[in-house]
RNA sequence: GCGAGGAUGGCGGAAUUGGCAGACGCACUGGAUUUAGGAUCCAGUGAGGCAACUCGUGGGGGUUCAAGUCCCCCUCCUCGCACCA
């Protein structure tokens, strides 16, 4: 299967002027802007069709809002740091630098052969010192208001990568590096940390106005960032002055209390078995369950361990003592790292409990029967009655939570808290080819920031060894690392880290708006102008990771008052990944359909519309060849039409001048361009793409080729085509004489007199069943219908003799007979 | 376990509001043209049946004049979350 004409100097011709003539260069001050934006790209080379389907739907939206006279930004650029240029450089012994600017060339190239309508000229490219310096920047900006902090702990450790990974980095305990996938460990470091949960409320309650997300990306932020309200109250430690702080949602089961339980890796643990009896073989258990990975920590059927650390607490509400266990099952990172353990009604602690023989107490029993503890095969968890609980006892357990709490807050023994799921985001990475943290370690003045005229920290490019040591690569690289105090002015050590590649992709659509600003990252402005941006096009895959990092740095921005506002975007589309042979496209892998091929072979409007008459842009699809044929033919069929008329178009009708054959036409046309409109904006490209297809058939048997109405619909149907097969369309648009870019010209919109036939076929059930059509004029009255349908003969065939109980007309629809 | 989405010909998919199920395309069959076809054009193509007709959107029930679409129950698939107190 071939294409009729040559596509390649065609497309590349195209390409050309496109680029000579500035087409796609964005207005500097909109009037009406729109933008549309794709997710910038990791430089891995060889694009492969799944890559491509993300920015063939971005340009099918930027070329049409182009045509419908938006002001269009539509930009790209290069999410150029990060761990696989490092591994590249170690493997084929070129500097990463020298590897990414490579692929960057390759995909670039591409790209422009794909004929994606970006406006180069707003190009970033993430490893340049004049965007790093921004990361740079904020990271000061986030320190001097405390949202930067440096912290000890116990943080995931990527084995693979040999760095640490932030929690959005760890998926099912494994890294997130597709080409990774090590097992995850913990170990006990001191990282730098974003303080994300400060904004954990407002990402909440921001996901409410995402009115044009997802909604499953929405329910997924929620869940990730995990808001629940509770109260936190405070349990004395007996014989001594520290109390166990626990949060709980479920104030109504406190008089179910029989044990505390502690995580192993929170502090306090450490005060309280400090010169116990059993200290040494407490500790050992700790190391023991700390050793674990998360995988084996959270194995299904896992059982619980725990160990008694030989103290007490005092239940504040009833006075009642209750020993402590440290506990593997209890979070050290949420909420307050200890929990009250009520077995009865929480299917953790009751498993906890039967392990260890400890005391199960019903506090809460369903409505209308008892629960026997010892008949209890697992923990009721549901709403109920409350019963052994003092004065609250014989009250629904919804009412019991407020009493309580009134009642515990007002005592001081309680407050009111609202705990969150998420976590601090860990942005420090071990390794080179990032974005240098810009602070100093001084030892006599300790942390010190570098100072913004300073900015920016640069990468030092003469590393040697990028080979990961455990820690931090920079640290080896003395001319770097040694440096001088910006208070004290003596000696003193840079951080050696580098920043996550997250941190990067979290502002970047914001440099697009000023790229070249050496002042500034971006002018607050052009943000006024620009922003929210208009539709969001990426892959699901960073539903809990960028997609909550950019709304968090924006109202970060937001808040510094550079930007204008606080959402980034609230329009998301995400689209579904191409799959080969069942298995997703990967570039790591070496996995895929390659676009650089492709395109040598069947070029660019092919690869377009391949991709997206396949499916929905949403579903997933899988590759097939077979894909290729039918867009081939499909675009063949329309440069053979316009080819064997001449390459006549007419930009305007008179319709008064209709023959009847030319009146069909015309509406038929309108229902396309009706049709193309409503889908284009509804993102269903592929049903869009089988309109077109249809009206070529329309036009194909179209007896009149020298009319006006026939060449007025060759003139409509080349732009309507035009997002889809951009060089096709403008080739045919010039030798049709039509006006400068096909590209730039005003989108059709359809004569809403002109959708619908004359003549319509209304079809005829009886009893709910097809038995007959007739044909009659729109806007027949319905007795007319009704008579009409009664004397057809194949109807009659069905009623002689039977009783007509009901005629059920639907306008314009259908007509249905109910007999007996 | 919880949450979301889904199941339609041989295949990808269409049916926007309950109203002709299978648009459009691929594959396939027959024919035309051609030295030839992995080109093009014409016709056919859910299943059964000579036909009239019957059956048919994962399975079972229901509502309705009318159900792929709404309600109840079930099966399977995909995705997300999963000791979050």
């Amino acid at each position: 299967m071939k294409l009729d004409y040559d596509f390649n100097s065609l497309e590349k011709k195209w390409q050309k002027k496109w680029k000579e003539r500035e087409v796609f260069l964005t207005p500097s001050h909109p009037k009406n802007k729109y933008y549309c934006l794709v997710m910038y790209a990791y430089p891995s080379g060889d694009l492969h069709m799944g890559h491509i389907k993300n920015y063939v739907i971005g340009d099918v939206v930027a070329r049409t809002k182009r045509q419908e006279g938006k002001d269009v930004l539509h930009p790209f650029g290069w999410d150029a740091f990060g761990l696989p240029a490092e591994n590249a450089a170690i493997i084929h012994k070129v500097h990463p630098e020298a590897w990414t600017k490579e692929n960057i060339r390759i995909s670039k190239e591409h790209l422009i052969r794909l004929g994606i309508s970006y406006d180069w000229e707003k190009e970033i490219w993430s490893f340049d010192p004049n965007y790093y310096k921004w990361n740079q920047y904020f990271f000061l900006k986030f320190y001097e208001r405390g949202l930067a902090y440096r912290k000890g702990g116990w943080v995931n450790w990527c084995p693979g990568c040999q760095t640490v990974l932030a929690n959005e980095q760890v998926v099912d305990g494994r890294c997130y590096r597709g080409t990774c996938n090590a097992i995850v460990e913990k170990r006990k470091l001191e990282q730098w940390f974003f303080k994300i949960t400060a904004y954990a409320e407002r990402l909440w309650e921001g996901i409410d106005r995402l009115e044009g997300w997802p909604e499953n990306v929405k329910i997924m932020q929620r869940n990730w960032i995990g808001r629940s309200e509770g109260i936190e109250v405070s349990f004395p430690v007996l014989g001594t002055n520290y109390s166990l702080n626990i949060f709980t949602t479920r104030p109504d089961t406190l008089y179910g209390v029989t044990f505390m339980a502690i995580a192993p890796d929170v502090e306090i643990t450490e005060e309280l078995i400090r010169g116990t009896e059993e200290e040494e073989k407490i500790r050992k258990f700790i190391d023991r369950i700390l050793k674990k990975s998360e995988i084996e920590r959270q194995a299904i059927g896992q059982e619980k361990e725990g160990i008694f650390i030989g103290r007490y607490c005092k239940n504040p509400l009833n006075g009642e003592k209750v020993p402590i266990f440290i506990a593997d099952y209890v979070l050290g990172s949420y909420g307050t790292g200890c929990i009250m353990a009520v077995p009865a009604h929480d299917q953790r602690d009751f498993e906890f409990a039967k392990k260890y023989n400890l005391p199960i107490r019903v506090v809460i029993r369903p409505p209308g029967c008892d629960l026997k503890e010892k008949e209890m095969a697992e923990a009721y968890t549901e709403e109920g009655i409350m019963i052994n609980s003092g004065p609250f006892s014989n009250k629904p357990s919804p009412e019991g939570i407020k009493l309580i709490t009134d009642y515990l807050v007002e005592k001081g023994l309680a407050r009111r808290k609202v705990n969150y799921r998420l976590r601090d985001w860990l942005i420090s990475r071990q390794r080179y080819w990032g974005t240098p943290i810009p602070m100093i370690h001084c030892e006599r003045c300790g942390i010190v920031p570098v100072p913004e005229v300073d900015l920016p920290v640069r990468l030092p490019e003469d590393v040697q060894d990028y080979l990961p040591k455990g820690k931090s690569v920079l640290a080896g690289v003395e001319e770097f690392i040694n440096t001088t105090c910006p208070k004290c002015r003596g000696k003193a050590k840079r951080d050696p880290d580098t920043m996550d590649t997250f941190v990067d992709s979290s502002w970047y659509f914001l440099r697009y708006l000023d790229p070249r600003n050496e002042k500034l990252p971006f002018t607050y402005e052009a943000t006024k102008e620009w922003l929210p941006i208009d539709k969001y096009i990426g892959g699901i895959e960073h539903a809990c990771g960028h997609l909550i990092f950019f709304r968090f740095f924006t109202k970060f921005l937001y808040d510094l008052g550079l930007c204008a506002y606080d959402e980034p975007c609230l329009s998301l589309f995400t689209q579904g990944m191409v799959m080969l042979n069942g298995k997703v496209m990967s570039s790591s892998r070496r996995h895929g359909v390659w676009v650089g091929p492709f395109l040598e072979e069947h070029g660019a409007d092919v690869a377009r519309l391949a991709i997206l008459f396949a499916a929905p842009p949403e579903k997933d699809l899988d590759w097939k060849d077979e894909l290729i044929t039918g867009a081939k033919r499909f675009l063949n069929r329309i440069y053979r039409l316009f080819e064997e008329n001449n390459y006549q178009i007419k930009s305007s009708i008179k319709k008064e001048r209709l023959s009847p054959q030319g009146k069909e036409l015309y509406i038929r046309l309108n229902q396309t361009i009706k049709k193309v409109r409503e889908d284009n904006e509804r993102f269903q490209f592929n049903t869009a793409i089988a309109a077109l297809m249809e009206f070529l058939n329309d036009l194909y048997a179209f007896s009149e080729k020298e009319s006006e109405i026939f060449q007025f619909s060759l003139y409509n149907f080349l732009i309507l085509l035009s997002p889809f097969a951009p060089h096709l369309a403008e080739e045919l648009w010039e030798r049709a004489k039509g006006e400068e870019f096909i590209s730039s010209v005003s989108f059709p919109s359809y004569d809403p007199s002109a959708t619908k036939f004359p003549e319509i076929e209304i079809p005829i059930q009886i009893n709910g069943k097809l038995r007959s059509k007739i044909m009659v004029p729109l806007g027949t009255a319905e007795e007319e219908i009704k008579k009409l349908a009664l004397e057809d003969s194949k109807v009659k065939n069905y009623t002689a003799g039977k009783e007509i109980r009901r005629i059920i007309y639907i306008k314009d629809k259908l007509l249905n007979i109910v007999i007996k």
